[in-house]
This record gives structure tokens, C-alpha cells and sequence, in this order.
DNA sequence: TCATTATGCAACTAAAAAGTTGCGTATTTG
DNA sequence: CAAATACGCAACTTTTTAGTTGCATAATGA
């Protein structure tokens, strides 16, 4: 290895989830995400119903969470259907997971440390 | 049941989890909680060291991450030291479980149905 | 005690996000 | 075809968020 080729597996994160979390962090956008869950693809308008706001807002909205790639839209006809996209949610499932593993661990090495420590 | 007692389990959630998706929608404060999953407290300026902003600008990101519960605070001497705070963080891994959960259950039934379907 | 370190508060600027309005254009549907 | 539906784009206002700066204060340590 001459030249630091990539230098894989440095301990840093090397994606960005905070724009995962930003997606979601809007009680509006949490809301169509949540509802979309159950498999049923809807339009804007459909959606637009229940979202006491613009359908300009709704759309906006929707935007934000396709660019998250937390929901997938294609066109059909005159309307606009999303659909919920489940990888983007696993991925923040696994990270989620695994920055409480990291924190379990850590819990044990203390409990270890004053278990050795009273021995 | 005479008065409709509450109405416990109307399907809705009475929790807003957006709030807890914010506070990780940030990218600063995203690495904040990351690093302090290590399970070590740190002062505010330890842990402004490493983020290329000003003292200040952390010390407001740590107060959206404590409003949100995901860090503890507690004073010691002259410094303030932040502690990781696994709890919120367990809701929101259960609440994107439970997502998930109705998404393959959706998957489920949509299976079901195209077999019945063939068959 | 005096300098240093660690922090808090308040006012401020800058930038991004949320939401609206107006208008134009496809697509249905009666 | 004409009306209604579903949507897109662009400009705009409003609100929030992110971040800075200046100053004051409490705790430490030589």
C-alpha cells in the first residue's frame, strides 16, 4: 500500500444520515411518510386532504422526502402517485441500531470495570 | 362505556416523533450524539474542539438535543458536561420498527393476494 | 490575587425552510 | 368540445434555524 489507497474503514461515518433525519423531522412530512407505510400508493391531492396546508406545501413536501429516497413517485395519467420506498428506512434502522450497540458496549465496559474494580 | 372514556387505541399516534428526527437532522448535532454514544460525558468546549464552529453555535445545538431527551446535562464544577441518553433514542428506534413493521405486513398481504389470485 | 478557563445571556445577521398565491398546462369526463 | 381535475413552475412572504459577536460571571490554578 503505497499511496493510502481510500483508506477504507477509518472509524468515521462515511454517509450522511443527518438528511434522513431532517426528512422525517417535520410533523407534516413524518405524517405522509407514516401513512404511506401501509403499502398504498396516493396522489398529491389524496394526500393533500388530510394536510391542512396548500397542495403546493404537500408537494413541496414530498420533494424533501423523495430526495431522502423515502418515497419513490411516478407519474400516471394526470396524477402523481407516491409510494413508500422501504430501503432508506433500513438504513436509518441499522444506523440507529447500531449507535445503540456502540452504547450497550460501552454500558458493559463500565460494568465490568466496577465489577473487576470490587473484586 | 357511556361517554367515550378517552378513547384509548384510536389507530393514531399520540406521540410526535418528528421532533426527535429534527434534533437528529442536523448534521453537527448528528455527530454530537454519535460521538458521545461512547458512553463519556463531555464539556461543551471539549466537545466544540472538534466542530468547526463556535462555542456558542454548539451550545445551542446540545440545548435542541437535550429538549429532544437525547442528552443529559448536569453541571460540575465550572463546566457543563453532556452525557449520551439512550431512552428517546429506543423510541425512536421502536417507532421506525413499528413503520416497518406495517410496511411488510402490507408486503404480506399484498403476496397473499396475488397468489390467491394465480390460484 | 490575578490570569485563565468554561460557561451563560442577549442581540444580531444570514440563510434555509415552510407555506402561499397566481398562472399555465395536461388529462379526464360529462 | 367544455368544464373539472391534477399538477407544475415561479415569485413571494413569513418563520425558523444556524451561527456569530460582545460582554458578564463563576470556577480554577499558578
Amino acid at each position: 500500500m503505497q499511496k493510502a489507497e481510500k483508506n477504507t474503514d477509518n472509524g468515521k461515518q462515511d454517509r450522511d444520515f443527518s438528511v434522513l433525519f431532517a426528512a422525517l423531522g417535520d410533523p407534516t412530512r413524518l405524517a405522509i411518510f407514516d401513512r404511506l407505510a401501509d403499502g398504498r400508493p396516493r396522489s398529491i391531492s389524496a394526500l393533500s386532504d388530510d394536510a391542512d396546508m396548500t397542495r403546493q406545501a404537500v408537494t413541496k413536501h414530498l420533494r424533501v422526502l423523495e430526495a431522502a429516497g423515502l418515497v419513490q413517485n411516478h407519474r400516471v395519467g394526470r396524477e402523481s402517485q407516491y409510494a413508500f420506498c422501504p430501503d432508506q428506512l433500513a438504513d436509518a434502522r441499522a444506523y440507529l441500531d447500531q449507535v445503540a450497540g456502540r452504547w450497550e458496549s460501552a454500558l458493559m465496559r463500565l460494568k465490568t470495570f466496577v465489577e473487576d474494580d470490587e473484586a
